[in-house]
DNA sequence: TCTTGAGCTTCCAGCAACTGGAAGCCCTAT
DNA sequence: ATAGGGCTTCCAGTTGCTGGAAGCTCAAGA
């Protein structure tokens, strides 16, 4: 299969497809022309990839993912740290992006919005700490 | 005054500072020996430029930001503007992160972690959708 | 005075994870 | 024969720095 079918049923761009070729992510055959050649596994890995992807899993992680699911030895203890690590950083994140969010809204409030230059927005940003 | 003091003072590295020199975000000037002579109006600068970045703001933004800053006409809705459209892509982000986070943690929780094989997290990712 | 070490300079490369574009081959249909 | 769409590779750019190498400057100590 090319990669432009390819494309359409796992979800990925054709340029995404490939990077992840490039990185060694997936290793499609070749067809005589040099067109990609895919197989089904091909497919249901890059669609593997791309759900981990939307977990906000890193490429190095859906590698590590990708090796466990295809080892039939793995122990789900390996895969269950390695999301908890992830679900961590996620609620790191979260965390930081709260307290912006809570911070910004206050100064957002208090500033009236209108045509004088007066605002505590940047009142805020120019203060010494 | 030399960089590592501006840096100390400034709470930058002075790698950053001179990063945001290349990009046009502060110009100081120079010294015979060809240090950079920092102003205490660039101090400034630097700190507004730092604080602000703690609150997310990309860097154009922070350009914008201290563009209106330094400008005694500017209306305070121009500031509220850009507070308010960095504030709902915070709030999508949050929102973003914590469908992940909701998701995970339900195939987290189901996961054994044991010696065995079989994984729910990996069966999710692997699935058809 | 010479040397040593810290601090400064520039420039180049690399991170993550793609994305866009150019130049050019391949295949099918008209 | 030619037009088009799909495929190929390679290079550059995105964001916001960060690390490192090579080399200049300055102040202090032997």
């Amino acid at each position: 299969m090319n990669i432009g079918e390819v494309s359409e049923r796992a979800g990925l761009p054709a340029k995404t497809i490939r990077y992840y070729e490039d990185i060694g992510l997936v290793r499609p055959l070749r067809s005589d022309n040099g067109y990609r050649a895919f197989r089904d596994s091909d497919i249901h890995k890059l669609a593997f990839l791309g759900r981990a992807r939307t977990f906000g899993f890193s490429i190095e992680d859906c590698r590590t993912l990708l090796d466990l699911y295809e080892d039939e030895t793995r122990e789900s203890a390996q895969v269950k740290a390695v999301a908890q690590e992830h679900l961590a950083a996620i609620d790191e994140k979260i965390a930081q992006l709260r307290s912006m969010h809570d911070t910004l809204s206050h100064l957002v409030d208090a500033c009236h919005g209108d045509h004088r230059p007066d605002c505590p927005i940047l009142k805020d940003l120019a203060k010494e700490p």
